[in-house]
DNA sequence: AGGTACGTAACGAGCGTTCGGTATGTAAGG
DNA sequence: CCTTACATACCGAACGCTCGTTACGTACCT
């Protein structure tokens, strides 16, 4: 029987710990092996003990951003429908400096996710698990009257607003990210409420064009 | 008087192209002298003779981005307002493929950007000049009353409704980039359609919520 | 004893950068 | 017109550093 002292997984949260602060102020591409270890005051080979590569490690490193960010506090949800959208939203934006360390490496992560198929996929499916998330606020909203439309509306059809919802959340995200000053929370939250008012109007009866 | 032989400027536009088709394949992460190097088939010194440090050929490589966006064929401005924005929107989509690597190379940029604080800040005036190249199209969309609000709305109102639309369109980017097969033309058009309609409409008199 | 959990030290590769050398051109002097 | 002087353009090799990875030694636990 293996001695497991000091408990194994005990040790790789703290290994988790330590990418994850690392990551937060060096970003992916100053993601190395001796920044993780001099982070946490180890040696690179105690690293190795666990990540047996730095594959294994860059790998674990998006699982500690995923679980940060399904683990987060979350403010409460009010109700169903609009009200929901309006949280979740909220939940995404950097509002506060956790968010903002959270929503920072997310963004860092893009570079190497671009270059590497694998890791690219994973944040396909990331952005498909985010977008069904939302569907539902969406199709309780139109059930409520919120929204135009109604609950038999098109699959599709919500499948496509919902992109657009996540689409604004993740642009703002980025512009904000880059210009705190800018887009103090004050704004980021009025740019929420602008932009579900306009979902929430009723559309002119007819598309302007295909 | 300097010799001037074989014209300096058309040499750093030969190392504009490298980096680029280097950038394209690699991404930022993969910018590195040697890359560029290889790729035009020179040493790693002529680079050095032209661009005294890897920062300044980032910073280059940065112009060239700029620069590509800049002078990238856009469709023909339809006429003002809603249209014209539309037209403008759909020249920053990955449509085709040349979009596709520009936006490709501007996401992989992010995450220098946000290690680097000059880099950063140059982020942000891009955004910065991108909302403002949105902003007329806006004000002339309210001159037209494609969209609510009078002329002589709120000029912060104008801002954040410009920001949201970069919001929008940079979003969609980042998820069509990573899934282009959910994400064809068709659908990404279709997106921006629906976007605009929304912002066609006539808002509630009341804002739901602070 | 033997396996586990490290630290220490080193390897080879790749990086940005530096340096010396060799062309190749213009500019000046006889 | 040839020569000398000098700056530019570029190559090839090397330096010093950091990277990921490996090998080896040691302390500890069972």
């Amino acid at each position: 029987m293996p001695p497991a002292r000091g408990d194994r997984d005990a040790r790789r949260e703290d290994v988790s710990e330590a990418v994850w602060r690392t990551l937060a102020d060096k970003g992916f591409g100053g993601l190395t092996l001796r920044a993780v270890a001099a982070t946490m005051g180890v040696s690179t080979g105690m690293l190795m003990h666990y990540f047996p590569t730095k594959h294994a490690l860059v790998v674990h490193a998006l699982d500690v951003l995923e679980k940060r960010t399904a683990d987060r506090p979350r403010r409460d949800r009010p109700a169903e429908g609009l009200a929901a959208l309006r949280a979740t939203l909220l939940d995404i934006l950097p509002l506060a400096p956790d968010d903002t360390a959270r929503n920072r490496v997310w963004v860092s992560s893009w570079d190497l996710a671009l270059a590497d198929g694998d890791l690219g996929a994973d944040q396909a499916d990331r952005y498909a698990r985010m977008r069904s998330a939302i569907r539902p606020h969406l199709e309780a909203a139109r059930r409520l009257g919120e929204l135009p439309g109604s609950a038999d509306t098109d699959r599709a059809d919500t499948d496509q607003l919902a992109a657009t919802v996540v689409a604004f959340a993740h642009g703002l995200v980025v512009q904000a990210l880059f210009d705190p000053e800018r887009f103090p929370p004050a704004v980021q939250t009025s740019m929420v409420d602008g932009f579900l008012r306009s979902l929430t109007a009723e559309r002119p009866t007819r598309a302007p064009d295909a």
